[in-house]
DNA sequence: TACCCGTGGGA
DNA sequence: TTCCCAAGGGT
C-alpha cells in the first residue's frame, strides 16, 4: 500500500508555493507557515497569501520582528484570525529559540500548533515518522477500512487506522503529503475517482460499493442569525472612521467600522415602531449620538456558527466633528487607499462596497 | 465535550 | 439558493 501511494505521488504530486521540489529538503519556516494558513482553508486561497508573507517576511526572525497589526493586515481575508495571532506569538518563541523544535512534543507546545500541524511539520520538514491526520486522511481511511462509525465520534478509530497504514513508512514527509493529496484529488468527498486510485484494490468501501456514502457524519446544528448595525462615517476626502476591536475573540485585534452589538434572534432591522429607539441606543452606545445617518442597505455574512445581518448606515462628517470622533474609542480616520494597511475583515469591506461600489476587492 | 472561531468556491 | 467543506486549534 505504502509503495503504491508513494509511486502515485512521485508521478502526480502538485506544485505548490510552499512545497519543495522532489528530493529537496523543505524550509521548516515555509512548512510551518503554510500549515497554519491551510487550517480549514483551501490550497487555492492560501497560495497568494503565502507568497506575500514569504516575500515580506523571508524568515521566522523577520516575522517575529513584525508588529501584530501588520501581520493581521497581511492575514486579512483568510479568516480565523486567532491563527494570525498565534502565528505571531509562535514566531517570537521560535526566533528566540533559534529554530523550530524537531520533536512532536516540542512542536505541540507552540501556539497554534495542534496534533495535526505538529505531525505535519515533523514529517514534512524533518522527515520524522509522524502521522498527520486531517480531513482528507480521515475520509480516505474511513473508505479504505470501510469504517461506518460517523464523524466526529470516529476520529480516534480513524487515527488508529491511519497510524497502521502509515507504520514504518520509508519516506514520512512524502507519505504525509501523498496521503492528503490522495484525499484532495482522488478520494474526494463526492464521486471519488476510484478508477485511477492507487489504493483501489485494497479499498474495502470500493469493494462494498459504499465509497460514496463514507464517511458518515452526524448532522450539524442550524445556524442562528445575529442582527446588528454598522456605521460608516466619511469625511469630505473620503477617508473613513475605523476602530480596533478587542484583542481576543471574534475578529480579535482587527479593525472595523463602528458597530452596534450583534444580537441573536432579534431582528433590529424591521420597521417596527421601536426600530428608531433601538438605533438611537446603538448609536449612543458608540458615542455617535446626533449624527444624521442614511440607511444604505443590508449585508449578509456567513460565519461558522452564525449568520450575520448588518444594516449599513452612512454619514458624511466635516472638520471639527471629525476630530472629536477620532478622539476616543481607539478610533482613527483612514483613507480608502490605505485601508489595506489595516486588518479589516471581509465582512467590513462588504459593508463598504455599499458606499463605494467600485471598491475594495482584496488581492486586486 | 461542545462550542467558538472566517471565508470562498463548488455542486 | 442552499449546503458542503477546506492540510484544525483553543478553551
Amino acid at each position: 500500500m505504502q509503495k503504491a501511494l508513494l509511486a502515485w505521488y512521485d508521478r502526480h504530486r502538485r506544485v505548490m508555493p510552499w512545497r519543495a521540489t522532489a528530493g529537496q529538503r523543505p524550509d521548516p519556516y515555509h512548512v510551518w507557515l503554510s500549515e497554519i494558513m491551510l487550517q480549514q482553508t483551501t490550497v487555492a486561497t492560501v497560495g497568494p497569501y503565502f507568497s506575500r508573507f514569504v516575500a515580506r517576511w523571508p524568515g521566522v526572525q523577520q516575522l517575529a520582528a513584525a508588529s501584530l497589526d501588520d501581520v493581521l493586515a497581511a492575514w486579512a481575508g483568510l479568516g480565523y484570525y486567532a491563527r494570525a495571532r498565534n502565528l505571531h506569538a509562535c514566531a517570537k518563541v521560535v526566533a528566540k529559540a533559534g529554530g523550530f523544535p524537531e520533536t512532536i512534543d516540542g512542536l505541540l507546545a507552540l501556539p497554534g500548533v495542534g496534533p495535526y500541524t505538529a505531525a505535519a511539520i515533523a514529517s514534512i520538514a524533518f522527515d520524522l515518522p509522524a502521522v498527520a491526520v486531517d480531513g482528507n486522511v480521515e475520509r480516505v481511511v474511513a473508505r479504505v477500512l470501510a469504517i461506518e462509525e460517523p464523524l466526529p465520534a470516529a476520529k480516534p478509530l480513524l487515527r488508529m487506522g491511519a497510524a497502521e497504514i502509515a507504520a514504518k513508512v520509508a519516506r514520512p514527509g512524502d507519505f504525509t503529503q501523498a496521503f492528503m493529496e490522495l484525499g484532495a484529488t482522488i478520494c474526494i468527498p463526492r464521486n471519488p475517482q476510484c478508477g485511477i486510485c492507487p489504493w483501489q484494490k485494497t479499498c474495502r468501501a470500493y469493494a462494498l460499493g459504499i465509497q460514496n456514502e463514507l464517511p458518515h457524519k452526524t448532522p450539524k446544528k442550524a445556524r442562528p442569525v445575529r442582527y446588528g448595525h454598522v456605521y460608516i462615517l466619511q469625511r469630505a476626502d473620503q477617508s473613513v472612521l475605523i476602530e480596533k476591536r478587542e484583542a481576543k475573540g471574534l475578529y480579535g485585534g482587527m479593525y472595523q467600522f463602528p458597530t452596534s452589538v450583534w444580537q441573536s434572534g432579534v431582528d433590529t432591522h424591521s420597521n417596527g415602531t421601536d426600530t428608531k429607539v433601538r438605533q438611537e441606543a446603538n448609536i449612543a452606545r458608540k458615542g455617535l449620538t446626533g449624527r444624521d445617518f442614511a440607511a444604505i442597505g443590508e449585508i449578509r455574512h456567513i460565519l461558522t456558527h452564525f449568520e450575520l445581518r448588518l444594516q449599513v448606515w452612512h454619514s458624511t462628517v466635516t472638520g471639527t466633528v471629525a476630530k472629536d470622533l477620532a478622539a476616543g474609542n481607539n478610533r482613527k480616520w483612514v483613507g480608502l487607499k490605505t485601508l489595506e494597511d489595516y486588518g479589516i475583515p471581509t465582512v467590513m469591506l462588504k459593508a463598504l462596497t455599499l458606499v463605494a461600489p467600485q471598491g475594495r476587492r482584496r488581492n486586486g
